[in-house]
DNA sequence: ACCCCTCTAGAACGAACGCTCTATCTAGTG
DNA sequence: CACTAGATAGAGCGTTCGTTCTAGAGGGGT
């Protein structure tokens, strides 16, 4: 039974993943506990139960066992936050401002997880990162992806190459660590603080 | 036997930490153990053999368990890196040049320790922060303190005081988020470019 | 009708987990 | 010497871990 994603009426029957494939829902469930609860403190049989799906069904679509789950869910929360960030970073015709409103955006969705809810790659990464090379690479590509987006926005709008490469980065960092901070002080604060003082920065290099 | 640290001569027999305390070792020993796996990474009985003592003496001096345990080791981090951040911040007469320096020795030690040691508060406190309020706190702590360096920097520079309690945000933010973008890059570039962008920033305020 | 392949289902394995427990050892005190 | 408190020692508790394994359900092709 349950074979194609659309016969699938009733999976995680209150989850809002209803109607998906297993394997995305599994992919999505993975990705929400290890962000909360990190590599270690997530169990595979905790991960099955939550996406509706027999830790038959993991091992089917995930051969390779916890370690290629947790790189399918760092791939995932890369393009999540890449999705949120590209829209802020078109939201404004200014690159500074645009910035700010991406601290603010995150801001928004950290306060509106109760505080739960950090950077999905973080929490995945820290500490499975040094056995793990698969798992590392793919949260260094996130993080690169995310400067790129940076980037670019930095060049359309007339930054030098090597200012925009360095602002990319001071622009991820600040605000993964900004994130961090707010996080553990439950407080929208230090992102605030962040967009304002990353678009003051930006604005030092016209 | 063993019961005074003087006497402590064949303890941890090729650890650097002979010659201290029991209690003094576990904690020494959880807090590197967790810094680099995170806690739930972190066994207890990995923590009693690393720290040459037993079972029974980690749960004699910390009754509360694990939990405890972490809470000592992140105030243990917190102490370490306060430490070193008060160096480098005195280091230098100008505040800017001071926090770049700061940014430099951070790169430094990370690479030094062949990226395996991070920020010693972050790795233990994500996955278990949203369980124990004890660990939450206790990391909390330890930023405020961080930036408490930073802001009573600034002030000695003659800022005013809402740029430096700002300043102090994102200073320890950025180094923070740089530092993790460096441990999984396995590379300085993040945390230089961190320094050089922080100096200009607090530049930007005289 | 048949096979075949994909997917689901969950019992079972050895290892490790945090923690409790009792027993022993040492140093200090009278 | 006896007594006590502090510290060490590790076997063992029940549980959960990641993983493996076999069995079966469903649908399409021939």
């Amino acid at each position: 039974m349950k074979t194609t994603p659309e016969q699938d009426h009733d999976a995680a029957a209150a989850g809002p993943d209803a109607g998906l494939g297993t394997r995305e829902r599994i992919v999505r469930a993975a990705s929400r506990l290890m962000q909360r609860q990190g590599y270690e403190g997530t169990g595979i049989k905790q991960i099955s139960r939550e996406a509706n799906a027999t830790l038959g069904s993991v091992y089917h679509f995930f051969p390779g066992g916890k370690q290629e789950l947790a790189t399918e869910a760092i791939r995932h929360g890369d393009r999540e936050f890449a999705g949120m960030l590209r829209t802020a970073l078109e939201s404004r015709p200014d690159p500074a401002e645009a910035v700010a409103a991406a601290a603010a955006l995150v801001a928004a969705d950290l306060r509106a997880s109760d505080w739960l809810d950090g950077c999905p790659v973080t929490a995945t990464s820290l500490g499975a990162a040094a056995n793990a090379p698969g798992i590392r690479s793919a949260a260094a590509e996130a993080f690169e992806r995310w400067r790129g987006l940076v980037h670019d926005r930095l060049l359309a709008a007339g930054f030098a190459a090597q200012d925009a490469h360095e602002l990319a980065h001071t622009v991820i960092n600040t605000l993964e660590g900004a994130e961090l901070t707010a996080q553990i002080a439950r407080s929208e604060e230090p992102l605030l603080i962040a967009g304002r003082h990353l678009a003051r920065l930006i604005d030092s290099y016209r």
